[in-house]
DNA sequence: ATGCGGGGTGGAAACGTTTCCACTCCCTGC
DNA sequence: GCAGGGAGTGGAAACGTTTCCACCCCGCAT
């Protein structure tokens, strides 16, 4: 590979020139600038980014943190950074954790691995992380945003959704809808976003005179599988709800698919909601009714808010961004006192 | 940040010493090995990346580009790069296109943008690469393989399924389950990949003595609403057919999620095929009856063979797994002369 | 004439590693 | 007693950039 010597060299100039040229920046007469083009032209030259790191100490690269590869709730959120990114000429390291169990470990080296790497600023999504464990990622790198966790001690840093009015939107759409018996499957007991939103929708239920302590409950992982079994179990122990609130869209396609096959009609028979609003709910039959977390925005103004503090740019930083439900076919609408069973006054 | 040289003086040993501590190679003392070890932890000492990169002209890292960042589609295979390339130490930096129609552009700016960056080996994804794109990218990187792509010259360096095939099974799964009045919704015209399946298809129906010039077909861009677009098209034309093949599971989602919104009984009135086998793909109503094509085996293969040309390794690289229909509810089975319309003698 | 400022330039130094060579011990075998 | 060799060591050189400083030259004001 040519380097930048031979570049000089070849173009008659001096090491200097020649970076300047590159560069764009310093004083260049238009003679020196067409030599050196040429000559690179000619050497196919393409600068070492190894060694511009090495001097310059930047890297002009964000590191970004997620806890899986696969899944349909992260790649919009990656999708959405990445394009971000390009668009201000800078680019993206991924690291993925390998499941939701060792998240905090994975996220604790990710970064890690992701701060040896050079980025200039860590993305970070990663809800089981610890006080303690932010505090060991600021040391290494003191650049970083944190998605979908709450620290007050870097509150500027942290941008997440508002879990808990999302899940009393959800309580408020279905009990709204004329629903008054109803069942949930929960998300596993290290999502903190998971508690927080099943405290918000049975803060709500409490509105509607429902006493949230005998909501029959599953717990699933967010997984399908885990949303189809939740379903069987539920209705296995007591099948008189008349509406589903699952915690994630993935574990409510695995309850719209355990109904399908076992011949419940929905929303005939039961409701199903969702939550997140991710692409493939839309798909579902019948079409998901779900809460829209607006993850690639709440995404995009992390990024800018990063890019603020890398680079010293002033982006726009929006924080609160609604979430709002989606009503789509699979929660139906009942009158008081309809054929579904025994509802209780509103 | 603390460098080598102070950890050096810190354990009072050598530059040399220290490096060769920290790589584990060379020959050291116990004594030297430990006091360099205890300095390490002391300064809290972390090698620079790019350093390392920029002296040993080896990043340990793999490049891979795929066409989109979302897509059910591409997401398991990165992951099993992912996980195949962490068991083996090396890392894997990822550049994304923005959309099928750009693919071609996006990958050669991808392929540049990777080798820039110092990627010891490049695994690109790009159906629309023409021949003497591979050689540019050859020229920069000529430690590379492909995926889903055939290219005679660089034949030992492509990993791709037998679409043709993998096409042809679907259609004798199609008409020995007893369908012969077939449709077929296809990918875009730049996908080779789906050029082949489709050839493979039609191929496959002159053996039932079905003749494919007749077949009813609607041309999708592999997304659901392309799939459902299609479908109402194909539905609105001629009505007479008894099974629908999409070229891939998205649009076969798509065309669930239409015919069960539209109120068509499937598999009752309408069978749909599927291609690829996605994760999903087991979620819809009816679970779906799609042609299983083992990519995450291929991509780990592709993977095993570029490791090799990189690092000398000598891993196993196993090049024809096959396709198979993934039997579930999507297809019926019906006998000759069935209800469902004047079917052709076999 | 002389001084001064600035556009344009060349090259040394620095970034943090690894590698290689030279050197010192010290042990072994004659 | 001495040659030979291997374990252990220190440090210079090199990887390919950017940055900074010194310098030259020219035009302009004094």
């Amino acid at each position: 590979m040519a380097t930048i010597k031979d570049v000089a060299k070849r173009a008659g100039v001096g090491l200097g020139t020649a970076s300047r040229v590159i560069a764009g920046n310093g004083p260049v007469s238009e003679d020196a600038i067409r030599r050196v083009r040429k000559a690179i032209e000619e050497l196919k030259f393409r600068p070492s980014h190894a060694a511009r790191v090495l001097q310059k100490g930047q890297s002009q690269t964000i590191g970004v943190f997620v806890p899986l590869v696969h899944g349909s709730f992260y790649t919009p959120i990656l999708h959405a950074i990445y394009t971000a990114l390009r668009a201000s000429g800078r680019h993206m390291v991924v690291d993925f954790g390998q499941s939701l169990e060792s998240e905090r470990q994975d996220a604790l080296e990710g970064a890690e691995f992701l701060t040896d790497r050079g980025c200039d600023g860590l993305i970070v999504m990663a809800t089981a992380l610890t006080s303690a464990d932010i505090d060991r990622i600021a040391e290494r790198q003191p650049r970083f945003v944190l998605l979908n966790r709450s620290i007050p001690r870097f509150q500027d840093r942290c941008f997440n959704p508002d879990h808990r009015a999302a899940g009393a939107a959800a309580a408020h759409a279905l009990c709204e809808a004329g629903h008054r018996r109803l069942a949930v499957i929960e998300g596993p007991k290290t999502s903190r976003d998971n508690t927080l939103r099943m405290r918000g929708f049975e803060e709500a239920l409490g509105g509607y005179g429902i006493d949230a302590g005998t909501l029959p409950r599953a717990r699933g992982d967010f997984s399908p599988e885990s949303g189809r079994a939740g379903t069987r179990e539920l209705l296995g122990r007591d099948g008189s709800f008349t509406a589903l609130f699952c915690a994630n869209d993935e574990m409510a396609m695995g309850a719209l698919s355990y109904l399908g096959q076992a011949g419940v009609a929905v929303p005939g028979r039961l409701s199903v909601m969702g939550y997140d609003g991710i692409d493939l709910s839309e798909l579902t039959v019948p079409p998901l009714t779900t809460v829209l977390i607006p993850w690639r925005e709440i995404a995009a103004n992390a990024l800018n808010h990063l890019l603020n503090l890398c680079y010293g740019s002033a982006l726009p930083v929006e924080r609160e961004i609604p979430a709002r439900v989606l009503w789509r076919e699979s929660v139906a609408r009942i009158g008081k006192g309809a054929a579904q069973g025994r509802l209780a006054p509103s």
